[in-house]
DNA sequence: ACAGCATAGGCGAACGCTCGCCTTCGAGGC
DNA sequence: GCCTCGAAGGCGAGCGTTCGCCTATGCTGT
């Protein structure tokens, strides 16, 4: 346990440590003779490099820091997984760490990033978009990227097509002739739902239909915000015919709600999600969604970041990947009687 | 970013490098005047101390390693939360490694750790339970924990009471009148899974049922294989009118599945879950399950393996915590014509 | 006026590694 | 028989810290 060094290698094989460092990363020129007995000798005393040694020296940590909002949600952790897989595959590390709801850690984690001289940090965590000391940071700060805004930005984006994501549900449902479209949306302060909110409303009016602020409800992005929506919609808008729920986790509870008024979905109402999230396959009935790249998001962050560091470039080129429809049961044409 | 030194805050301060360590770590005793003509200076050219070298001279580095399942299931990734919030609210940082399904990788991460010199290692891989090269590794290597078994024993364990997990909502069914009570399983080749089936058949032997293999399916966690496990069951014992899910996932497939043969819930038939997931509390009808203190399992880990850490203790006193029904509309009386 | 003693700060060493350069030695060419 | 050259391996320095110990300075008490 007492940790063993090159030197006590170096020792039992009658040889300089450095000749042990040459052999054991294969460097230097040694004769096979030796190189066979420093092999040997290390094994024997079970030596483990210190990488924290090697780093110092080498001024690479070979370590991705990861700022995260709380991954016990499905598609934050999705992303998460995505970054760790590629970052493996490229050889290196992550530290994690992951923010209270409110992001006010995000500058002290910063800082400890830091500190471990991270080679890189990717940001997941919407809730600091509008912090300016966190911009900052990653601005003067390692190579970054991240997932979402950036204040006062310079830090490149990476993340699924944001257009689409609300037009191809909204252009579904009006393709089924649905005219009464709500849409549960995530928590409006956030960028990402502030803006499928505004495409939701610029594709219904592009199809004539005027702005109807009875028809939106913030949902916070949870199974309960979607429930307690759906129910504060119905009571002041009953002739909808179709939802559009900004992530699948409310959509579930949108579909229970539904089904406590008695409205048959698809036949009453129409239901799309965004996410398709595992469960969506499975609700009752299965749920219509958009597929949202949150694995590749992740990966892709991670290439993205790579190359900053490999080319120590300052393009600030976004990354943009496609998302789907994933058509199932739980939309319809829109009720005849309308 | 030309990463700045004591040695250049020193020099800008007129002392020596290690003077301004003091300075910086609160030790020995410096004027106030030097003192704080040291902490402007650092701050002028934003000195950001380095970990790595600190942790080289003070052999440890301050940092936990997890090696952990997939954890896009909400049930990991709420244990890994619960270490990370732990592992940050003492002064540690966590470097992640998520596993293949299989497990294959774990030999080669755990070096990896060991070789960052973690302070001590977090498992959750039940992928690897029976892995015997694993188990010596972690005897031999830095202080461990696990949340599941380890082949050959010696790493203390921490986990939810696996007893009460399966007997709880056995017992439940019984007392609301069933008899044909069915079990959707895990992946039968974890022990998890195992012993909640074993639980299973040994309440019913104890209120005189005999054990039926056509009652028992396997679901392998995923909410497909609860959808198709639960295909199976009903198409050779039409006769059940309960069934205990191993996990709340698999449950979403189950009542998918019991909607699809127009079985109803719960007067048709009984379902009960396990984990208490966010979903379960909206599904179509909302879940009765079993809750299982993820997050605090990973906080109890944590705090555990610090213990270990400090004490250099080798008490392998595994960690119990109690679990709990949660009971929502998915049970109801076994149906009168039986 | 001098011993005695805090107090402030310097200095050397060590943590475990990598890198570049230097020395040694034997073999081959003329 | 001398020069050259390449292979093998030693050596010093340095990465940025922390820690223990040493020294210089100025103040107190007698």
């Amino acid at each position: 346990m007492a940790s063993v060094s090159l030197r006590d290698v170096a020792a039992r094989a009658n040889v300089s440590f450095q000749t042990v460092s040459k052999v054991l990363n294969g460097k230097g020129a040694v004769s096979p003779a030796t190189r066979q007995r420093i092999i040997e000798a290390a094994e024997e005393i079970g030596y483990v490099p210190n990488a924290l040694a090697r780093s110092l020296q080498s001024r690479s940590s070979l370590t991705l820091g990861v700022i995260t909002v709380d991954f016990s949600n499905t598609t934050p952790a999705l992303s998460l997984v995505g970054i760790e897989r590629e970052a493996r595959r490229h050889g290196l590390s992550v530290i994690l760490s992951s923010l209270e709801p409110d992001g006010s850690d995000c500058v002290r984690y910063l800082r400890v990033l830091m500190e471990r001289r991270v080679d890189g940090i990717i940001m997941n965590a919407p809730a600091t978009e509008e912090d300016e000391e966190v911009g900052r940071l990653l601005r003067t700060g390692p190579p970054s990227v991240s997932l979402h805004d950036i204040a006062g930005g310079g830090v490149p984006i990476v993340g699924a097509e944001s257009e689409g994501t609300a037009a191809l549900p909204v252009r579904h449902l009006l393709s089924l002739g649905h005219r009464r479209i709500a849409t549960v949306t995530g928590f409006q302060q956030r960028h990402s739902a502030q803006q499928r909110t505004a495409v939701y409303r610029q594709v219904l009016a592009e199809h004539g239909l005027p702005h109807d602020p009875l028809l939106v409800e913030d949902g916070e992005w949870e199974v309960e915000g979607g429930y307690a929506a759906t129910h504060r919609l119905l009571d002041r808008a009953s002739d909808i015919t179709a939802i559009y729920v900004q992530n699948d986790l409310m959509a579930v509870g949108v579909l229970n709600a539904l089904h406590e008024r008695g409205r048959q979905v698809p036949d009453d109402c129409s239901v799309v999600g965004c996410d398709d999230h595992p469960v969506a396959a499975r609700t009752i009935p299965p749920l219509t969604t958009v597929h949202m790249p949150f694995f590749d998001t992740g990966a892709a962050a991670v290439r993205l970041l790579l190359d900053r560091i490999a080319s120590r470039s300052t393009t600030p080129e976004d990354v943009v990947l496609p998302v789907s429809m994933v058509y199932r049961a739980s939309t319809a044409s829109a009720p005849a009687g309308r």
